[in-house]
RNA sequence: CGGGGCAUAGCGCAGCCCGGCUAGCGCAUCUGCUUUGGGAGCAGAGGGUCGUAGGUUCGAAUCCUGCUGCCCCGACCA
C-alpha cells in the first residue's frame, strides 16, 4: 500500500498536520490562525461534548450563555487577569464599514465605538459582572454554571487544534459561600477531567497543581491534567482554577450569610477545549492514520461488502444491513459502506485513516461459509470468525480496543518518565530522551525560570497523584517537598 | 515580532540559476472496456490570466522591486 501520510518518526509536526488534513478533521482557514473544523472532526468533538456535558450535569452544573463581547473596562478590574490576557486580545473598535473610493470597503471612521469591546479570551470578567446581580444571599449559593462557547486568543503562532486563534471550549464558573467549598469544587472538576480523559479518551493523565509561573492569570491555585504525547512532549489537557475571592472583590459580588454578615463569595473556573482533539490525535494515532477510542468514535464499526456480481451485491446488502441492525440495537454506531464507487481496498485504507475501531469485511465467500472477517484498528490484525460469533466479538473488541489503547499510552508514558537527581543529568535527559522528568525543585519561580531558560523545560505540575517524598533541589540544593514533573510542552 | 522557506490545474510537485516554440508530470476528475478478499489496469478527455502590482526586454513562470498570503523554527500561550 502506498504511504499516504508523512512518517511519524521522520517529522512529528508534519505527520500531525498531514493526519489532521487527510483524516478530514480540520484545515487552516482563510482567517489568520483560525481553523475550519470539518464534519468528521466536529462529530468527534460532539461525542466529547456529550460525555463531558453529562458529567457536568451529574455533578450539579447547569449550562448558560454569556456574550462574546466584553467591554474593555471590565478587563482592568482584576489586575493579574488583565496582565495575563492583554497581549492576546482581539478588539472591536468600530461597528460599520463604508465603500471606499477605490471600490472596496473600509472602516467608517465615524462609527468608532466609545468603549472598545474585547472578543472574549475567557469569560470570567463578563460572568462575574453578571453574577453580581444574581447573588445576594447564601441561598443563592452555590452557583454552578457552565458555558459552551468559542473564545479568541490572538496567539503569535498557531497549530491545528492545539493552539488556534479561535477555539471551542467549555468554561465552568462557580460561586461558593466558603473557601473550602470552592477548593473542593476545583478539585472535583479536575477529577472529572481526569476521569473523562482516561475513560473516554483513553489518555492517561497526571493530576497536579501548577507552579506560580504557570498559574492562570487571576487564580490562587491552578489544577491541571497533563498528558504525554507520542513524541514525549507534554500537553496540558485541562485546567481547574481556585480563584479565591479575587473576582468577587474585583466585581463586588457579595452575599449575606446565615448570620446576616456580608461576605465576598469564593470562586472557581475550569475548562477544556478543542485542544483535546489534538491530544486524542497525538496520543493514539499511527502512520496509517487516526486511532479513535471506541467511546468517542463517531463510527464504531464499519461494514465493507466485497462482491463481483450484481447478485452477490444484493445478497451482501441484505446480510450487511442485517448485521448493522443487530449492532445498532445494542447502541453501537455502524456504517455499512455499500458504495459502488469505491473498491474494498480503498475503503479499508480510508477507514483506517479515519480511525474506525472495528471493521467487518463481508464477501461472497463468507456468505457461503457462514464466516466474516473482522479487523481491529489498534493492532491492525484481522481474523475470520463464524457469523454466529460476530455480535459478541464486536462487543468484546470495542471494549478491548478502548482498554488496549489506554494501556499502550500508559506504558509509553511509563517508559518515558524518568527520575533524575542532578541538573547535569536533567539537561542530558531532556535533550536526549525527552518525556517527563521527575526532579526535585526548591519551589521558587527563579529556579523554574532558570531551568526554562536553559532547557526549555517547564514544570508541568506538582503531582497530586503520588506520595510526596522530600529531597533537595537539583539546581540549588535547597530542600524540596516532593518531586515535580518537568517536560517540554506544547 | 525575529530567522528561514514557499507561492505554477482541486491536491502534491517539476520547470526558474542560464528569458525564446503550444507550460509539463503524478494523484484526483470525466468517458469507455476489463476488474473487485488491502488505496485496480488499459485507452482517451477536460481542467492554468504561473499569488499580486509594477519594472527590465523584441519577448518574462523564469531577471529586478514593492505588496500579500501560507508553512517551518524561535519568543508568547490552553
Amino acid at each position: 500500500m502506498a504511504k499516504v501520510l508523512t512518517s511519524r518518526e521522520e517529522n512529528y509536526s508534519q505527520w500531525y498536520n498531514d493526519l489532521v488534513n487527510k483524516a478530514d478533521l480540520a484545515q487552516n482557514s482563510a482567517v489568520r490562525g483560525c481553523m475550519v473544523i470539518k464534519p468528521y472532526g466536529y462529530a468527534i468533538w460532539e461525542k466529547m461534548q456529550a460525555a463531558l456535558d453529562k458529567m457536568f450535569k451529574d455533578t450539579g452544573h447547569e449550562n448558560a450563555y454569556f456574550p462574546l463581547f466584553i467591554p474593555k473596562s471590565f478587563f482592568s478590574k482584576e489586575a493579574a487577569h488583565v496582565e495575563g490576557f492583554a497581549k492576546e486580545c482581539a478588539v472591536v473598535t468600530h461597528y460599520r464599514l463604508r465603500t471606499s473610493a477605490a471600490g472596496g470597503v473600509e472602516v467608517d471612521p465615524d462609527a468608532k465605538l466609545e468603549e472598545e469591546l474585547i472578543v472574549r479570551p475567557t469569560s470570567e470578567t463578563i460572568i462575574w459582572h453578571t453574577y453580581k446581580d444574581w447573588i445576594q444571599s447564601y441561598r443563592d449559593l452555590p452557583l454552578l454554571i457552565n458555558q459552551w462557547a468559542n473564545v479568541v486568543r490572538w496567539e503569535m503562532r498557531t497549530r491545528l487544534f492545539l493552539r488556534t486563534a479561535e477555539f471551542l471550549w467549555q468554561e465552568g464558573h462557580t460561586a461558593h459561600a466558603t473557601r473550602d467549598e470552592a477548593v473542593e469544587e476545583a478539585e472535583r472538576m479536575l477529577n472529572v477531567y481526569a476521569t473523562f480523559a482516561e475513560e473516554f479518551m483513553a489518555i492517561p493523565v497526571r493530576r497536579g497543581v501548577k507552579s506560580a509561573n504557570e498559574r492562570f492569570a487571576g487564580a490562587i491555585e491552578t489544577y491541571a491534567i497533563e498528558a504525554m504525547m507520542q513524541d514525549g512532549k507534554a500537553l496540558q489537557a485541562g485546567t481547574s482554577h481556585f480563584l479565591g475571592q479575587n473576582f468577587a472583590k474585583a466585581f463586588d459580588v457579595k452575599f449575606q450569610n446565615k448570620e446576616g454578615k456580608v461576605e465576598h463569595v469564593w470562586a472557581t473556573s475550569w475548562g477544556v477545549s478543542t485542544r483535546l482533539m489534538g491530544a486524542l490525535i497525538m496520543t493514539h494515532s499511527d502512520d496509517n492514520g487516526l486511532v479513535l477510542p471506541p467511546n468517542l468514535a463517531p463510527i464504531q464499526v464499519v461494514i465493507v461488502p466485497i462482491y463481483k456480481t450484481q447478485e452477490q451485491y444484493e445478497q451482501l446488502q441484505a446480510a450487511g444491513n442485517n448485521i448493522k441492525k443487530q449492532l445498532q440495537a445494542l447502541g453501537i454506531s455502524v456504517k455499512f459502506d455499500d458504495r459502488d464507487t469505491q473498491k474494498p481496498g480503498w475503503k479499508f485504507a480510508e477507514y483506517e485513516l479515519k480511525g474506525v475501531p472495528v471493521r467487518i469485511a463481508l464477501g461472497a465467500r463468507d456468505l457461503e461459509q457462514g464466516t466474516v472477517e473482522i479487523a481491529r484498528r489498534d493492532t491492525l490484525t484481522k481474523e475470520t470468525i463464524p457469523q454466529t460469533d460476530l455480535i459478541a466479538r464486536v462487543q468484546f473488541l470495542l471494549d478491548d480496543i478502548q482498554k488496549n489503547i489506554y494501556q499502550k499510552a500508559f506504558d509509553h508514558r511509563a517508559a518515558n518518565t524518568r527520575t533524575v537527581e542532578t541538573y547535569e543529568e536533567f539537561k542530558r535527559m531532556i535533550d536526549n530522551e525527552g518525556g517527563f522528568i521527575m526532579a526535585h525543585w526548591d519551589g521558587t519561580p527563579e529556579t523554574e525560570e532558570l531551568i526554562k531558560e536553559e532547557t526549555k523545560a517547564t514544570i508541568r505540575c506538582i503531582p497530586l497523584d503520588e506520595e510526596a517524598v522530600p529531597g533537595f533541589c537539583m539546581v540549588t540544593g535547597k530542600p524540596s517537598a516532593q518531586r515535580v514533573i518537568f517536560a517540554r510542552s506544547y
